[in-house]
This record gives structure tokens, C-alpha cells and sequence, in this order.
DNA sequence: AGAATGTTGTTGCAACTGCAACTTTTCATC
DNA sequence: GATGAAAAGTTGCAGTTGCAACAACATTCT
């Protein structure tokens, strides 16, 4: 059974940051906005044609998965608290597949009506502009992510590739280790590569002595 | 010798839509941001610690660029009018390689201090905002395209990516053929492979009657 | 405890891809 | 029209990768 931790406040999400919780209760009204849970396994949201809207994951996990026509699920974005998911922001849509965001653990979520963001409010314009600044925060950190994993994917061999991912996470970390923060088998869906493959590249690199791997701790020796 | 279009309208771009030139005017000093000219092969900006700006392509074309170790250069993105570039909202140089964004014909760019973002502004607040809203759509439709980039790339084979490349473009473009925005030599570095390994993919699908291309026009015969 | 599920780790093999080394075309500039 | 520089197009070969098919653990749930 899912631990569901305590109904997380609006106001601690880095998209209401500095807004106080009475503006955030009005600018929910004026938006439309609505707060939603989700328990493991549910599907948050389904990227089908349907309204544009912002989704925005309050606290908890959730993936945004494609499904392809075979139904092969393969794990796109890992999403947290305060990470932000919605058609414009993100995906179109564009090959056909259909694409789900899917609760890992209990999920609060809210969702914005995309014009919200892009309108401008008659009323509480003050807290509406700072709502902007926030999700211009939230989107430009979404966008170095974004290159930072085509950074790695540019690399076209898997060693390349898994030592530019060890090398951004070390910078990350100012440490030649860290933690990683998910398991081997979606590191490989991260790099795009065969998992058995990535393996065989894995086991050839410690026994070379460049990496040490043990679970989730990643030690590059230089 | 560069065909440099007349100096290009600051209003005229995204960025300052729906702002009048006079508050543009204002905004510019307020925020101490410099509007430059570059010519083809000027480097533009070079990221290795420089203070944190945001620069916008007001037009013109221009690349970033990875530089390794060993001189190779990579094309990460082509830059062409309105699109913004800038150490916070992209890349953090995590590899410790060299970023260079170069000028690919005669360029107008804007280079605004990354802190007039994300602050707010004593005076003319509700231009401030719009400007904000503004970057917010850029940032937005960045964030797309580099998903777009994501999604051919999560593809494991050369094949594989270009149908994934050609589905995007047909669907963007509603039809079944489009025109690339770039040489296929430019292709092969979006796709991260081989060129010639893609030549030779490309002839095969040609052959198996599924594609047919033509300079930079591609048609898929489904 | 046992079953079910998911992660880690290995291996053989065929197919694919990167690399190097060309030739031919196209294009812009003098 | 000549010249130089990109871009397009080919090919052989060796090394890498994807795929399939396992085995060994680890975790979670009943």
C-alpha cells in the first residue's frame, strides 16, 4: 500500500513560489485550475487529441511513457515535484504513439488550462505575472534537462555515451561519484541502447578499471 | 560577400511582441541588455564561464556548436529567428567541452543579462511582464523542438530515426512529403550517426521503394 | 513461505554501424 | 569559365550493438 505523505501544500511547489496561499486559492479560480491525486499505477494523464492543458506534479513520481503501436512501454521523463508535463510544453503527439504520463508512487497534480499561462488575468494581475515568471523557471530548468540528455545521446557509442552521462553527473555531484537516480535498466532506456548491451559495455569498462558501479553508486576513476 | 538584411526590427521578434518600440527602447536600458551584428563565421558567444546571459537570434542563422577535446566540432542546434540561447536556459558546459554559437549567415542578436528575467522591474512592470510572458513562449516552443530531437534519437537504428525524423516533419507539415531545413550532412549530425553509414541506410530505403529524396525534398511512400 | 515480478548479469550470433578512404556533384566566388 | 570548398554518394572492413534466451538475485504481495 502506497504511503501517501499529507496533502502537499500549493504553496511549497516552486510554481507558487512567493505567492501567498490566499492569492494561489484566487488564482486557482480565475485559471480553472484543478488539484488531482493518483495512486500508483494510475494513468495521470493521456495525450490523445485532448484539451491543452499544463500539468504540473505537486509532490510524488510519475513517468511520461510512450506506448508504441506493439504496445512496448518505454520510459521518456521521470517526473517529481514541481516537474511540469502538457502537450504544448512538451510533445505533439507527433508520431502517433501514445504517450501516458503514469504514476509511480501517490501523486498530487495539478493541472492549468494552457491559456492561463499565455493570457493575461483582468484581475490579481500581480500574482498572475509572478505565476509566469515561475513557470518560465520551471520550463527553462525542463529545457536544460532536455539537452543535457541529447548531450548524452549524441554520443555514438554506448561507452561514450554512459561516460558523458557519468561526467555530467559528477560535475552535478563536484565529486567523482554519485548516486544514481534510477536503476540500470532505465539508465539504458535514458541512453537509448540495448540494456544487455550497455551491460557488456559496463562489465568491459570495470574490468578496465575506469568505473566502479555498486547498485546505484557510480564512481568514475579517473 | 554576406547579402546583411537592413538592421532587423527589435519589435519584430517574438521576444518583444506586442511591445511597442518605445517601451522596447526602455526595456533595453533598463535591463542592460546589447543588440549585436555578427557575420558568417564570427563566433557569437563561447561558453567557458562567461557571466549568464540570454541571447536571442533576432535574425539571421547561426549553430551551437560542440567543440571536444580533439577540435572535432558538433552542431547541437540551429539557431534562426527568435531563438534564444544562453547558459541557464540550455547547457551548463557539464562535459567540459567547449560551446561555441557561431554565426552561419549575417546576424542581429540581442544579449540581455539572465538576471532581468527572472527579477522584477521597478518601472515599467507591465511591459516587464509581457517580456516575461514572451521568453516564456520561446522557452516553451525550445523545450518542444528539443523533445521533438529526443524522441528520433530514442530510436536504436539509423533507419529507425529518419522514418521517426520524417514522421515528425510529414505530420507537422500535414502531408506526406516536406523539405529538410538542412543538408543531409547537417542530417547526419541531428541524427548522431555516421554520415556515410546514413548514405548507405538512405540508398537501401530508396531501393525498398519507401522514400524518395530528392536535394532536401523527402517524400514518404507509405 | 511461496509466487510473482523486476533487476542484474552473461553469452552467441547475425546484423548494423563507425571509420577511413575515396569519387562525383553541386555551389559560390573570383 | 575556372577554382576551391562543401555536399552527396560509395565501398571494404573491423568492431560494436541489438536481439534472444538464459540464470541468479532481490523485492513485494499474498
Amino acid at each position: 500500500m502506497d504511503k501517501c505523505a499529507a496533502a502537499c501544500a500549493l504553496e511549497s511547489s516552486k510554481l507558487f513560489e512567493g505567492i501567498k496561499e490566499e492569492d494561489i486559492k484566487h488564482m486557482m479560480e480565475c485559471s480553472g485550475a484543478k488539484i488531482k491525486k493518483f495512486r500508483t499505477g494510475d494513468i495521470i494523464c493521456s495525450f490523445e487529441g485532448s484539451a491543452d492543458k499544463v500539468g504540473v506534479v505537486l509532490c510524488g513520481e510519475a513517468e511520461l511513457e510512450r506506448v508504441d503501436y506493439s504496445g512496448n512501454r518505454t520510459v521518456l521523463e521521470i517526473l517529481s515535484d514541481g516537474d511540469v508535463f502538457g502537450q504544448t510544453l512538451a510533445f505533439g503527439n507527433l508520431t502517433g504513439d501514445m504517450l501516458d504520463v503514469v504514476a509511480k508512487t501517490c501523486c498530487n497534480v495539478v493541472f492549468i488550462p494552457a491559456d492561463f499561462v499565455s493570457s493575461r488575468c483582468s484581475n490579481a494581475c500581480f500574482r498572475h505575472s509572478l505565476f509566469v515568471r515561475n513557470m518560465l523557471g520551471i520550463i527553462a530548468s525542463k529545457a536544460r534537462s532536455l539537452s543535457e540528455r541529447i548531450e548524452v545521446l549524441s554520443n555514438r557509442s554506448i561507452r561514450d555515451k554512459l561516460l558523458c552521462y557519468f561526467a555530467i553527473n559528477c560535475a552535478k555531484a563536484r565529486s567523482d561519484k554519485f548516486t544514481m537516480p534510477f536503476s540500470l535498466t532505465t539508465l539504458a532506456d535514458y541512453i537509448c541502447c540495448d540494456r544487455s548491451a550497455m551491460m557488456r559495455e559496463i562489465s568491459q569498462m570495470k574490468q578496465e578499471g575506469l568505473v566502479e558501479i555498486d547498485k546505484r553508486e557510480v564512481k568514475v576513476t579517473n
